[in-house]
DNA sequence: CATGAATGAGCGTTCATTCAT
DNA sequence: TATGAATGAACGCTCATTCAT
């Protein structure tokens, strides 16, 4: 196969995986069809498997695609070293938030769905996602650990630490959700940034004018 | 109906729903069959439909009875006004740390399933999980704000501050799952409150030696 | 047993049977449940099975009662040997009319379901009702052949021609349903029987001002 | 999709119904299961849900496609207006009578079926079956009026008449059934077209020898 | 005899997957 | 490679019938 060729079926792939995103987002794992991701990617249902061997297939790709994207985001925050510790978190929860913003669907699973399968999902998805979630974790609860070392926060397991970060930044999503807001979700990026900070026991939360 | 007849139909209905909960817990809503249900409640399929007109209806009475009982944990919590703002989020966080002890699988799909099913769930499950959970909601923000009146939190939007609670609380849930810890999930009940107080704003965290 | 209690025994039967006829006039034989049978009959499904072996034997029960009613009618109509052929014709037809305003339902199930399930039934159905259908139909016919040796009716398969009058009085109905006029059907017994002594060849039809 | 595809995908379809009819003409609406249909037609169940949307729409195809090539018999033997009515009435029987024996089975659920259904069908089928009936009456109305106007039928509502009409064509159809006559049934359909023209009054039936 | 909870075969329908074209 | 018709296992649900009380 000439190059072009291998260019242009990665980026059907591609198109086909952002389409499937929104009716996942929608209609959640079982609900969501071959047929609708058919017709959402504007091809038949046969060419689906020409891409991906399964559904399954087709879900996972796009969890390591999204989980993938996070994990730049976390890195991308985190790697500037010329930062305060808090200063990186601020941008990490921002990132989120924007992330949010545009890769809405993808969040959404990654968050509700993704959540759910990881724990106990259909066939064998649980493990394959519990892994993507671990590595993404594990960068956070390393992360976490400096901070507490440079005493930033206060001490408590990284691990779980980063799990409540996490946790926390998927209850604005939540919120904003149930609540209907109009505005944009990254509007909250600093209030969300204040709980994040506090649950770490940084002492850095702008607490307006109370103290 | 005599009295006993009434009295053993609602024994068989709850544990019905006992038996559901661990199904509907493990394989999520759309993954957990009527045959399942059946098979574990030790009825057949067609006893399920004299207890529940259908699939939708048991899913939903369940959730009624765990966010019931979830409500009264808030309840008996918060209410003794004798205590302390903080005392009462300790509490708070131990009994739902207990909770998840012995009601595991309902917690687990408040949390995980019922969270993603708000959103946006098969048929109209959605608006009516959504009612249950805001009133849920609602209840904890009230105390929040009055916490933040007493000057006990910082400021911040009380339902949004309700649901980072929340979330925190689910996070521990998580965390327990993935990484398979053996001890019970009430022996963190400590830590937990302490992400939960660091983020609403309240300095009585307990430190540990560092302070 | 004593005669009171055979008695009250024969009573119920008849009430459920009649409460039964409703039903299976709206819905039909298969749209018709024992619940909904044992509800309008104000019993439980269990005392359905006291009175009545099986669905199909209520349903038999049922097609006995009516179409022995109607050879009743029949007989009662044709047997006045007094009475012109004619004259006896009117009778019948004005009889089957109030019939049908009395035990409407009952002859809606032999007009419809009944030829139905005489020429198909579920099961071994049609045999059955089929052969009440002929007991009927053959008493027609022998009238009908008497008829025609007195020269007031042409002549004709006096089988056919009985199943001709049958089709005629049933058409009535039909109309009567499916135009929803308001007045009693048999208003229109006089037109009705003009049609049957029009098709049996009499010309005793009463053609208004035109003859 | 090729005009081929487009043809072939339209013979399957008239192939279906054509295997379903005798199967809904034996069992009935209620009494045909989905899987039988799919046997009859030498397709799995999945594929009859590739042409059909339900086990109604398919019933409601069916019965358009025979009322439809009812309704051109009728328009076929009425609309040529040189013949006289009454010729034009024995050309009506005799076609309705052909179609019997060829199209038995729709003719016989169009007659039995779909009257039942028409009165009281499941779910939302009545009203559609009724309309397609209702079409089908009128224009056999239209010319009966036509008629009477010309004085060759006496006077009558028309459309109770056009009732009459069709119930006495039904009643060949029940009597063909039920004495199980080895002759094709358009043999008899002089015989018929006597029993119709008399019920119309017209006087013009073949009496033969007697008068 | 009356009850109604329990049963389970069978229904209409869906959908991931296959494969001939 | 792209298609979409075909498949059939599995689903939620119904209901005639049974039987312990």
């Amino acid at each position: 196969m000439s190059s072009r060729q291998t260019q242009e079926r990665e980026w059907h792939r591609q198109f086909i995986l952002e389409r499937a995103v929104t009716e996942f987002a929608q209609h959640g794992y079982q609900g969501t069809t071959m047929e609708r991701i058919a017709e959402a990617a504007e091809v038949s249902k046969g060419t689906l498997y020409n891409y991906f061997s399964s559904k399954r297939d087709l879900f996972l790709s796009l969890i390591e695609w999204g989980s993938g994207r996070a994990r730049e985001i976390v890195e991308e925050a985190l790697e500037d070293e010329e930062k305060s510790i808090e200063e990186r978190i601020r941008i990490l929860v921002n990132h989120f938030m924007e992330f949010f913003e545009t890769g809405r669907d993808i969040h959404r699973i990654l968050m509700t769905e993704g959540n759910r399968i990881a724990v106990s999902g259909p066939g064998d998805l649980g493990p394959a996602i519990r892994s993507h979630y671990l590595k993404f974790i594990t960068r956070l609860a390393e992360f976490i650990s400096q901070g507490q070392q440079e005493g930033v926060f206060r001490p408590a397991d990284p691990q779980r630490a980063a799990m409540v970060v996490l946790n926390i930044v998927g209850a604005e999503l939540s919120h904003s959700i149930i609540s209907d807001y109009p505005e944009p979700v990254s509007t909250h990026a600093e209030a969300v940034a204040d709980f994040v900070l506090g649950a770490l026991g940084s002492p850095a939360i702008s607490r307006g004018p109370v103290l």
